[in-house]
Order: structure tokens, then sequence, then C-alpha cells
DNA sequence: TTTATTAATCGTTTTTATACGATGAATATG
DNA sequence: CATATTCATCGTATAAAAACGATTAATAAA
């Protein structure tokens, strides 16, 4: 990609992307359903439900972490993870304000 | 990445994994921007908008349109594209559901 | 104190994404 | 028919993502 151009376009167009980039991957999305359901769990937790090695879904929750859709402090020797319900949610609020401010947008030229 | 892994996750995380990708880079976000507030426009139109090289502006459409999200149909030389709302609208119906399960589970563990 | 458990990080490999210029195919215009 | 316009595709380069094993740091248990 020689230069990154993401930086050329708004603030708000490259926030909604970095939400939608963090769930754009199944074992994320799977990862949610899992903290959702338990409403907090460990690493290791994770890690026997998924068909993925430790690693690599510890590398999956730090991107879910720096997306700010989940919370995770150590809880000795383990990491314990939930969901940012509040981040969640304004995220969630973003994405359908896009879809309506596209369709308003289109409803005003047409 | 030695092997994909992302078949081994369920049909509806890889689905929404795969609307959140095409929507993950503010590009794009732009390009829908567009799109809805001319109803219509041809490829042209946005590179001129964009501050993209033409080719680069041509791909991103044509993952948007392999995703769905929008139509395009050649009019002589020109490509005439535009957002596929029922489309659209069913991913984001799609997401909003995904928001709603996962509040859902949780209010049952908790 | 030694040992085991847990998870983050490092290093590496492979794949995919992003970006561009150049080319080519299609159609329109002179 | 020759030329110009438009855009998709090709080839290429670089960056980022995805995956893993190995290592390391931290804490718990023996």
């Amino acid at each position: 990609m020689a230069i990154h151009k993401k930086e050329e376009f708004s603030t708000k167009e490259q926030h909604l992307a970095a939400f939608a980039k963090a769930i754009s991957h199944p074992a994320r999305i799977a990862i949610l359903g899992v903290l959702a359901k338990r409403n907090q769990c460990i690493c290791g937790e994770i890690v026997e439900i998924l068909p993925l090695a430790q690693s690599t879904v510890s590398q999956h929750l730090k991107e879910l972490k720096n997306a700010g859709l989940i919370d995770g402090e150590t809880d000795g020797p383990r990491s314990c993870y939930c969901i940012n319900w509040k981040a969640f949610e304004k995220f969630n609020a973003e994405f359908h304000s896009l879809f309506e401010k596209l369709k308003e947008a289109n409803a005003k030229c047409c």
C-alpha cells in the first residue's frame, strides 16, 4: 500500500471504519458471543471454545480491546475479559446513524 | 496466515464479518455517502471527490459490489453505481440483531 | 523455593488489503 | 475510420492481518 490514505478521510469515517474492522472477523464476533453469554471469562475459556491457538485468540482479544469493545483486567495469572457495553452501544448508535443519514441524504436528492 | 480458519465459524458470523469488512475502510464509507447524496453516479465523479487514484476507487467499488451493498451497470463507456438499499437494510438489521442477541444472552446469565 | 499455570509477546510465515501506473476494451465523438 | 473518453483489469510494491509455535513474565501452588 506504499502510502496509507486513511488519514485523508473524515474522523467520523475513520472511526466507524475502525469499529467495523474490529468486528470484521468471525473469530472476534464469536468472542463477543462467548463474553456476552458468560458475562465475563478468562482467555483460556475462549481458547477452549474457538478453533484457534492461544496466541491467536490473545491477538484477537487485544484488537477488540484496542477498539474499546471489551475490557480486560488481570486476575492473578489470568486475564478476565468482559464486553464494554457502553462503548458497544455507542458504536451501534453510530452505525445506525450512518444508515439513517444515508437514507436522509438520498431522500433529499430524489 | 498459513491456513484460513474463517470457515470454521458459523455462517452467520462469517456473513456479518464480511459485511463489516466491506465498510471497514473510510474510502468505502465515503463512497456510500457520495452515492446516497447523488442517488447514483459514475466512477469518474467519485474519483474527483476522493483523494484516490481511479484504479483504487474502481477496486473499492468492486468490493462494495461484491458485498452486495451497491449495484452497478454500464452506461456506454461509463459505469453507473447506486446503493442497493434493500441489501443495506438487511445488513443493518442483521447488525442490530447481533447487538440485541448479545444483550439478551448477557441478561439471561446475570 | 521450586514447579506449574496462565496469558501476553516475539519472531516468523503466509495471505490479504491497499495503492498506483499502465494497459486494454468498450463506446462515443470528430 | 481515427481519436478521445471512461473504466475495469493487470502487474507490482508495500503494508497489514492472521495464524502458529516458542518464549517470557507473572502469579499460584506444591
